[in-house]
DNA sequence: AAGTGATTTGAAAACGTTTTCAAGTGGTGC
DNA sequence: GCACCACTTGAAAACGTTTTCAAATCACTT
């Protein structure tokens, strides 16, 4: 592969020269630019970043650290950032954390010795001590859905409490008085916040949450699918099922379906996250919307204005408020019919 | 961030041996060695692989590009290389082309630039000049999903027209005759290929391929659903329709649904891909199962191969043939009844 | 005691850029 | 015709590593 010396050789212009026209274009006289230019084109000469980083100490890229790689959910939370970032001239590297603290330690470190400019980080593993070092480092963070309340402006993260509780209101609100829950057994704070959003919701209405109406169980289709047959095994009577995220919820509605109860019209199912899959499922899923791909936008604006001044500071909250989307995975009940 | 001269210093030893102990520890003297780990410790240091890969003309690193990053089909791709090209110490940098030629190059340059030891390439919109000019160079690439015939073996690719060929024969041993194509607008060669499955299929039942029983559209849920609706109207006496991906016959299935047809008791569906997605939709989706991850998978080991001889180089043919699975979207109707 | 060979070490070159600095060029105004 | 200035250019230093090479050290052998 051709260097930046062999451009200015052929060019017959000084390696200054040609460094020159690739970043101060106007500094060079033209007849000189055009040998440079057309030396480059003969050479196929393409500059190495790895050099040019090295003496810039700027990279241009960012790290973004995921849960995994291949799900829905992470692939939006990938999109959102990866369209503001690549609007503004920078690039993403992303590596990914699988839920594991050695794993996701391992992605920080690659990305940053790799010298990015700037980490995005989801990582739930970690302790928060480790995270916290980390935000204290010369490198600019943002974490994704973890917040340290030492600093909160560095966090964008979803009430998940608050989407729970809107999930279970909403089911509550529609008579169901019964309501199990499908919880994710990866412990995690998410989970957590999610169980207690659906305690408030039916502690409102006066109703005490009975564990053997929950269940945890792997998040994923067929966790859901186990954990739905697990919960009416120990509740038969429960008319309705709020899930820690849609794959459980599909995977849920499975196992419902196969063991030839109707949804909505026997057992209401609510989901969590609404992805693609919420509306091709049928029904489709009632779900509470995680608007992950504008919280990774957000924070990829948030690390742009601590690159560059020429990125405005962002003011919008960091805390993103979950919503319901009513869809067909829920039925009308009579509280009285209980 | 400290660099490795403030560990030398701190640790009182030359710069070149804390290098050392970083790539040969055996080769320093077991006092000096704690020390500069101590120091390395102490210091927080991280060595800047940038310094590094430029030295030593290798980055560890192989580019990947997809053709967009928030998909369950490239999401399974990029899970495929991942895995494998981790557990052999490489890591991977993921960029997308969103199916334009011009964001493909600008993918292309920016991982070529970053000095990437190799490269797995998903890009349709891109000439074949350009790529196998690509191939001719100096970095080792791996084609997917485009066969250049001049590089026959760094192509990993899926025999598409088998794979519509094995879909639309299902459809015609049960009994269907009527059988529509909603196809992708995407003027890339898969879609070629799957009709001419699709017809082949067709013509050795001795039918013909109507134009008006194929529909294309966008290849994404929306698109399957507008695409179903125009097919219906044009050819109402369909009983059975194939679809160019998962997600264009889920697409296809909710607008049917929407319509009032029973599926598969009115109308068989058929999809491509086999992503997650076709085990949740109701009826369980029958489909041609794309063994993408598979096929990363191979492409990572072809890399691996190019980059270090301790990595065997592999016998396994390069294209993929589909495998037809069978679930409950489609039904056996007697042939007669047409 | 001196020579031998193996081991451990540091100095320096190299990787491919960008940037600083000073020198060179040519034009302008007097 | 000369001083001044703006512009363009090249040499060289710097970025943080790895690696080569030769020097230094050390333990043995004779």
């Amino acid at each position: 592969m051709s260097t930046i010396k062999d451009v200015a050789a052929q060019a017959g212009v000084s390696i200054s020269t040609v460094s020159r026209v690739i970043n101060h274009p106007d500094s060079v006289v033209p007849v000189k630019r055009q040998a440079v230019l057309a030396a480059m084109q003969a050479l196929d000469y393409r500059p190495n970043s790895l050099a040019r980083a090295l003496v810039s100490q700027r990279s241009d890229c960012v790290g973004l650290v995921v849960g995994e790689i291949d799900s829905p959910f992470f692939a939006q939370l990938m999109a959102g950032v990866h369209r503001v970032l690549l609007d503004a001239g920078k690039h993403v590297i992303v590596t990914a954390g699988y839920h594991q603290a050695e794993q996701e330690r391992e992605s920080i470190r690659f990305l940053l010795e790799r010298r990015c400019d700037a980490l995005i980080v989801h990582a739930k593993a970690l302790p928060e001590e480790e995270l916290a070092a980390l935000l204290k480092g010369s490198t600019p963070v943002v974490l994704i859905n973890h917040l340290l309340p030492e600093f909160e402006e560095r966090c964008v993260y979803l009430d998940n409490e608050e989407g729970a509780y809107l999930a279970t209101r909403h089911l509550l609100s529609r008579g169901h008085r019964r309501i199990g829950y499908i919880g994710s057994n990866r412990g995690i704070e998410d989970g957590a916040d999610r169980e207690r959003g659906y305690q408030r919701a039916l502690a409102e209405f006066g109703l005490e949450a009975d564990r053997k109406d929950q269940v945890r169980a792997f998040p994923d289709e067929a966790g859901g699918h186990d954990a739905m047959a697990e919960v009416l095994r120990r509740s038969p009577d429960l008319t309705a099922v709020f899930a820690y995220n849609d794959a459980m919820a599909g995977g849920a509605i499975n196992m419902l379906k196969d063991s030839g109860y109707a949804v909505p019209e026997q057992l209401s199912v609510v989901g969590f996250d609404d992805v693609i899959l919420a509306r091709l499922l049928s029904p489709r899923l009632t779900t509470v919307r995680y608007p992950i791909g504008e919280m990774g936008a957000l924070a990829a604006q948030l690390v742009l204005h601590d690159l560059e001044e020429r990125f405005p500071a962002v003011e919008q909250p960091r805390r993103f408020t979950p919503r319901l989307i009513e869809r067909h995975s829920v039925r009308q009940v009579s509280p009285d019919a209980n």
